[in-house]
DNA sequence: CTACACACGTGATTC
DNA sequence: TGAATCACGTGTGTA
C-alpha cells in the first residue's frame, strides 16, 4: 500500500508512486524483466515479495515526515526565506535567531540601563555589607530574597559546598525563567556564599496578569532553593 | 560526541559494499535468488558494478554535510536543547524563535509604554555609550580554559557586562553537561571576571569512549563561550 | 545536459 | 529485544 505522503507538498505530488517505481526498476535490472509496465508478477505477487518491509520502514517514514513538518513549521516562523530549500531554511533560521537575540539584548540594555547602575551599587553594597556578619548566623543553608523595586530581586544564598549543588541551583533558576543579572560568589573551605541579582524573564510575566502573583512565584522559588541548599539531615 | 568522520575512507571501510548489499538484497527478494553470496553477475560483472559511482554521490554527500552543519549551528544558537536529535533541535528552535519574538514584542511594548522613562533610557543609553571607552577596547570577551589534571578545568572569563549574557553562559555550561564546582566572580563598573572550576558530567563521559574526545568537546565549549562573550561587532 | 535538491529504503548504532 | 535515530547511496524531478 502506498503510504500517503504526510502533508502532500504543494506542487510536487506523485511521491507515493516513487517507491514502487524504485523497486520496480531494481527488480527490472535484477530479475531481467524488461517490460516496465508488465508487473503481472512472476515474482510480483504484490503481496509479500514486493513489500518486504524493512523493520523500520514506516518508522523511518514517520521520522522523515516529522522532520519535514518541523522544517515546514520552522519556515513558517522565519520571516525572510531566501530560497525554498531545507538548507537555506536552516540558514535563515539561524540568522533570524541571532538577529532576534541581538535585538532582545539591545532592548534589554535600553530598558534596563538605568536600573543597571542601581543593581550595580546594590550588589557592591550588599557585598561589602554582608562581609560583616552581624550577630547570629546560622551556618546552614540559607536563602534570602530581597525585592529590589520594579522587577528585580537580590538573592543571597549561603551553603556548604556539595557536588552538583550549584548546578541544581542554576537549574532551579533556569526552570523558573529568571535572568541572572549579576552574581558574586565567594568560596572558601567547604562553604560558599553567593549573591545573585535576578529578574524574572519577560516570558513569565506574560503569563501573570496580576503583578502580585509574581511574588508568590518568587516565594515558591525561594522555598525550592532553600530545600535544595539545606543540609541534608541524613 | 557522535561526530562522524567526514571522509571515512580508511576508517569504516565497507561503505563501498553497501551498494552491492543493497542491490543484492533487492535482487534476492525480487528475483527470488537465495544465494546471498552468488554475485556471479549476469549483469553485475563485479568490476565496474562495485565501483559504479552515481553521478551525484559526492554532491549528495556535500549536501548532507551542509545540512548537518546547519543543524549543528542551529543547535549552537538555541539555548535550550532538550534532546540531541535533529527533530527536537528543530522543535526547540521553533519554540525559541517564538519565545524570542514574544520577548521582543514585550520589550518593545514596555519601551513604548512608559514615555517618561523612555526619555531616561535614551539619556542613559547615550551615557552608557560614552561610558564604555571604545578607544582601547582590548578588554573584550576573553575565555581561558585550563585543564586541571584528571577531569577538571579552570575556566576564566573576562567580559563586559551585558544584560542576559551571564545567563547565556550558564545555559551553555548547562547544555554541555558540565558541573560547576566553584565559581568566583568579580564585578565592577561595566566589567566582570569569573573563575569557574568545572567538571564534565559523568553522563557525558559515558558517551565518550576515548578520553581524547573530551578535549575537543571542551574546546568546542570554549569556542562557544568565546562567541557568546565576545563583543558583537557594530 | 549538468547540477542541485528531495524522498526513498536500508544497514548500523544506540539506548 | 525493540524502538528510535542517523548516514548512506540511489532514483527522480526540476532549473
Amino acid at each position: 500500500m502506498p503510504r500517503r505522503p504526510r502533508a502532500s507538498r504543494g506542487g510536487s505530488g506523485g511521491e507515493e508512486v516513487k517507491m514502487e517505481d524504485f523497486v520496480e526498476s531494481m527488480l527490472n535490472l535484477g530479475g531481467g524483466g524488461e517490460g516496465e509496465e508488465s508487473e503481472e508478477g512472476e515474482q510480483l505477487p504484490a503481496a509479500d515479495a514486493t513489500q518486504y518491509k524493512s523493520k523500520n520502514l514506516d518508522a523511518e517514514r514517520r521520522r522523515r515526515g516529522r522532520l519535514n513538518t518541523n522544517i515546514l513549521k520552522l519556515r513558517a516562523v522565519v520571516p525572510n526565506i531566501t530560497k525554498m530549500s531545507k538548507e537555506s531554511t536552516l540558514a535563515d533560521a539561524i540568522g533570524h535567531i541571532k538577529k532576534l537575540q541581538n535585538q532582545v539584548l539591545e532592548l534589554q540594555s535600553q530598558l534596563a540601563d538605568s536600573p543597571g547602575e542601581a543593581w550595580e551599587k546594590q550588589g557592591s553594597a550588599s557585598c561589602s555589607e554582608s562581609f560583616a556578619p552581624n550577630d547570629n548566623i546560622h551556618y546552614q543553608g540559607q536563602v534570602e530574597l530581597i525585592p529590589l523595586g520594579s522587577c528585580k530581586y537580590n538573592l543571597k544564598i549561603f551553603w556548604t559546598k556539595r557536588a552538583g549543588l550549584f548546578t541544581k541551583v542554576l537549574e532551579a533558576l533556569c526552570n523558573y525563567n529568571v535572568q541572572v543579572l549579576s552574581l558574586n560568589t565567594i568560596t572558601y573551605y567547604g562553604y560558599a556564599e553567593s549573591f545573585f541579582c535576578i529578574e524574572p524573564a519577560s516570558s513569565a510575566c506574560l503569563h501573570l496578569q496580576v503583578k502580585g502573583e509574581q511574588d508568590v512565584v518568587m516565594v515558591e522559588l525561594r522555598d525550592l532553593l532553600s530545600s535544595i541548599v539545606e543540609v541534608p539531615s541524613i
